[in-house]
RNA sequence: GGGCUCGUAGUCUAGUGGUUAUGAUACCGCCCUUACAAGGCGGUGGUCACCGGUUCAAAUCCGGUCGAGCCCA
């Protein structure tokens, strides 16, 4: 602890740095917003010169985490990279504060419950603190110097989206691509409503597999189950068919212990025959193999469990118990009856509701479905006309759309979330939904009259049901562009930025309602981004106790310095939280304020130039470095992918330009007695012009530092190094002999370095008199040069193959 | 069980068939009056997971094995 102390203040005794980075954060957070640096340009008649952004909405129910400040930094590099490209970016914000998370949410922040508050009053608690919300999350993505227009936001549960929501129900009406049908439905216990296939994830949960003999006409039957407490909704007993130890049972009847009715024993493939016994229960519904073998076997139905999780009457024994309650009674019973032959603790993974971690329950239930089984390939080829990056992740979407089961469940049995436009009259069982005109309406407070348009009854009953918040955030597109009037202008949007853990949520359902409305794709391509993982590769979790705030990073290492870190991931890679990377990115921020530092001294009172005039070879050769590094990041940025462009300005500027070209410079400017006051200003003018083209390219991925040095050297004319060009190769060195010729230099320069470093002699240090042996006419060209960067009085030179540097 | 991605110095990483395998970090020397020691110069450190194949030539292509992670069962 001492020794961390001792290191503290020698650290502050000699921190000379005088960059402020959060006073640097806040003046240009300050005048982003102020002069509306990012807003949405006027310009979108041409197409073409567009470029849309469908930004995924963060919940509000949660804090930014560090999965955040990793993917939005990767959208927002994008975006600024193509408004210096001249695009006119529409980058709007979103929030996703629709449906249950939001319940959730507001019921722990005020200590209410849904169920037990007014509904109407519930929902205006819940919109009050999710924009009470919003507010504080909003600033935690400015911090990060996020340049979305946040002048157009959506919510997903606002006036207009319910609007846009529920008009396109309609049209999924309209179109015969939505029904509504009793049938076997996924249900969350502990959220007490139906969910769909997109809501589940699998887990791994302990727990027992019980032996139970069923008894029959001569030996009976042993099987094994996880679910004893469903005994009393077996309605068959399945085996393999080509399981010879069952052959003679199959079509036969056994006898359910504890409830006593019979029950045939079926036949099917989809039996595992050495998993248990090779018999097994089939139970309305243990899970979705059950509905599986209940469908194809055409089987009775007994549901003993209610919608919350509770055993209804007919469970017998184990009514009004929970599951849990209910399986430690029904084992009881069933070693009462010494029908259990062994218990067998094992791990086995489950379906759970992926908002809450509980196990599903099936039931059946009527629910509304959105038609999707029918037109997987359609959406397939939807989502193979938007290009993938990368495109391994497309694969992703393939594999959920061939393994879905399932209709895409729309209906939820919970307050917070779009109304279903629908009522049920009560005469003759029609259907009747609002009109057009009539949106946004929640048939749940509804007071007007509505008639049955076949039998003209006004005796009708609401749905009471709401949407899933998919079946609106699945309308981004529209919910974004449609506020700001850009609708079909900008549609299909220009690019998606997503993690690929949802892609089959978000991805697949946004691509589901483009390609039923409108026969497109949603946009012209989706990129992907990874996971976060803490330094050692684990996930982070509240569980682990491993979770980084990236608040407390920006407070730390700045924001640019965390958009360094993001920058360092592909489209796709997942990435480590390392210390080192932060670290590296403050340092490149230091090093950027401070190199504009020596640049301001070495060319006081010379202003940028437009174009580069570069007579001096050294000059000539920066130039031409500068021209090869252009076309290569441009190239790359196109491709997105920042972690390489950033990688070749990391190397240009430390390398070339600071290490090299600055020293070469501050060599001639402050030493050489033999250049002319021409020679110092055309210098003067490539340091800046230079300088320049490294911070509009660095200025997607570190906003803050590069506006600093813009402004703090005047190095351009705008109000924003946000608001200039993109550089381009400036054209005027053509001559490659200045390149390498420069290359040369380098070399020799470093020999001498060597020499230096070789003889203990610091870098500044004089040398009264020294050899250098290479390419002697390239060598008499840069004599002054040599002489000036590393401080020699007397240079000799000679004629040799190999470049070689002695004592003169 | 199926799919995808990956295995390169202690750690992280670049590298789509062709010099001596890139860079960062860590470590070891040396260098602070003159932008930056949160810096500079130089150095140590690698059977490119393993086995086989294709080829004049393989970290790279093909097949297999082992291991890791993610997605779907």
């Amino acid at each position: 602890m001492a020794d961390m102390k001792m290191v503290l203040i020698v650290n502050i005794l000699t921190n000379r740095m005088d960059l402020d980075i959060p006073a640097m954060e806040a003046r240009w957070k300050k005048l982003w917003s102020e002069e509306s640096i990012y807003a949405t340009g006027a310009g979108f008649s041409n197409r073409d010169s567009c470029f849309s952004i469908d930004t995924p909405p963060p919940t509000i129910s949660g804090k930014m985490h560090m999965g955040h400040a990793f993917s939005y930094p990767h959208q927002d590099f994008i975006a600024r990279y193509k408004r210096l490209r001249g695009y006119s970016v529409f980058y709007p914000w979103g929030f996703d504060d629709n449906g249950l998370p939001t319940e959730r949410y507001t019921e722990k922040s005020l200590g209410i419950k849904g169920e037990k508050t007014d509904l109407g009053e519930f929902i205006r608690l819940c919109m009050q603190e999710s924009e009470k919300a919003e507010e504080d999350l909003k600033k935690n993505w400015m911090d990060l110097g996020i340049s979305a227009d946040f002048s157009h936001s959506y919510r997903t549960f606002s006036e207009t989206s319910l609007k846009i929501s529920q008009s396109m129900f309609l049209d999924l009406v309209e179109k015969g691509r939505v029904y509504r049908e009793e049938g076997p439905t996924i249900r969350c216990p502990t959220c007490r409503t139906a969910i769909s296939q997109i809501d589940l994830k699998d887990i791994n949960q302990s727990s027992e597999f019980v032996y139970v003999r069923f008894t029959g006409n001569e030996k009976g039957v042993l099987i094994a189950t996880t679910r004893p407490e469903l005994m009393g909704a077996c309605v068959a007993v399945a085996v393999n068919p080509s399981d010879e130890r069952y052959s003679d049972l199959i079509g036969k009847s056994v006898t359910v212990p504890v409830y006593g009715y019979s029950v045939n024993v079926i036949a099917d493939d989809l039996v595992a025959m050495d998993k248990g016994t090779g018999a097994e229960m089939v139970c309305t519904f243990g899970d979705q193999n059950d509905i599986y073998l209940w469908r194809k076997h055409g089987l009775s139905t007994r549901i003993i469990l209610d919608d919350f999780g509770r055993f209804k009457e007919e469970a017998g024994i184990i009514s009004g118990l929970t599951v849990r309650e209910g399986r430690k009674r029904i084992i009881e019973e069933l070693e009462h009856l010494k029908a259990v032959e062994k218990i067998e603790r094992v791990k086995h993974s489950v379906n759970a509701h992926e908002r809450c971690d509980t196990p599903v329950e099936f039931g059946i239930s009527k629910q509304w479905y959105v038609k999707v089984l029918d037109i997987r390939e359609e959406l397939k080829a939807s989502a193979h006309s938007a290009q993938w990056i990368p495109v391994h992740m497309r694969v992703r979407i393939d594999n959920w759309i061939d393994g879905l089961k399932w209709d895409w469940g729309i209906s939820r049995q919970r307050f917070l979330g779009v109304p279903f436009p629908v009522w049920y009259c009560r005469s003759c069982g029609e259907t009747l939904y609002a009109s057009k005109e009539e949106h946004p309406v929640d048939p749940r407070t509804y007071s007007g009259e509505i008639t049955c348009s076949k039998c003209g009854s006004s005796d009708v009953s609401p749905e009471t049901d709401v949407m899933d918040t998919w079946a609106t955030s699945s309308l981004s597109p529209r919910l974004a562009l449609m506020p700001a009037g850009l609708f079909p202008e900008l549609y299909p949007m220009d690019a998606r930025f997503q993690g690929h853990d949802i892609i089959s949520t978000w991805a697949f359902t946004t691509i589901v309602r483009s390609f039923i409305h409108d026969g497109i794709p949603p946009w012209k391509r989706i990129m992907i981004s990874g996971n976060v993982y803490d330094p050692q590769g684990q996930k982070m979790s509240k569980s682990r106790g491993n979770i980084i705030e990236p608040a407390d990073l920006v407070n730390e290492y700045g924001a640019d310095a965390v958009r360094y870190w993001a920058s360092t991931a592909l489209p796709g890679e997942d990435i480590k939280v390392r210390e080192q990377d932060f670290v590296r990115g403050k340092r490149t921020v230091i090093k950027i304020f401070n190199a504009s530092k020596l640049v301001a001294l070495l060319s006081e009172g010379i202003s940028t130039p437009a174009v580069p005039e570069a007579k001096h070879p050294v000059n000539a050769g920066i130039i031409s470095r500068l021209n090869e590094l252009i076309v290569k990041v441009t190239d790359l940025m196109d491709g997105y992918q920042f972690s390489r462009a950033r990688s070749e300005l990391d190397n240009f500027f430390w390398n070339t330009y600071c290490d090299n070209y600055l020293e070469i410079a501050k060599g001639i400017v402050n030493r050489s007695q033999g250049i002319g006051s021409d020679t110092r200003e055309e210098f003067g003018k490539i340091l800046r012009y230079v300088l320049l083209q490294i911070m509009k390219m660095y200025a997607p991925i570190m906003p803050f530092i590069t506006e600093e040095v813009y402004h703090s050297l005047n190095l351009g004319s705008r109000k924003s190094v946000h608001l200039e060009k993109w550089p381009l190769p400036s054209g005027n060195s053509k001559d490659e002999g200045g390149a390498s010729d420069f290359e040369y230099l380098l070399q020799v320069l470093s020999a001498v370095r060597s020499f230096k470093t070789s003889k203990k002699l610091s870098m500044g240090s004089r040398i009264d008199s020294l050899a250098i042996f290479g390419d002697k006419d390239l060598l008499e060209t840069y004599r002054d040069e040599v002489m000036a960067v590393m401080n020699i009085s007397n240079l000799s030179i000679r004629q040799s193959e190999d470049l070689q540097v002695r004592e003169g």
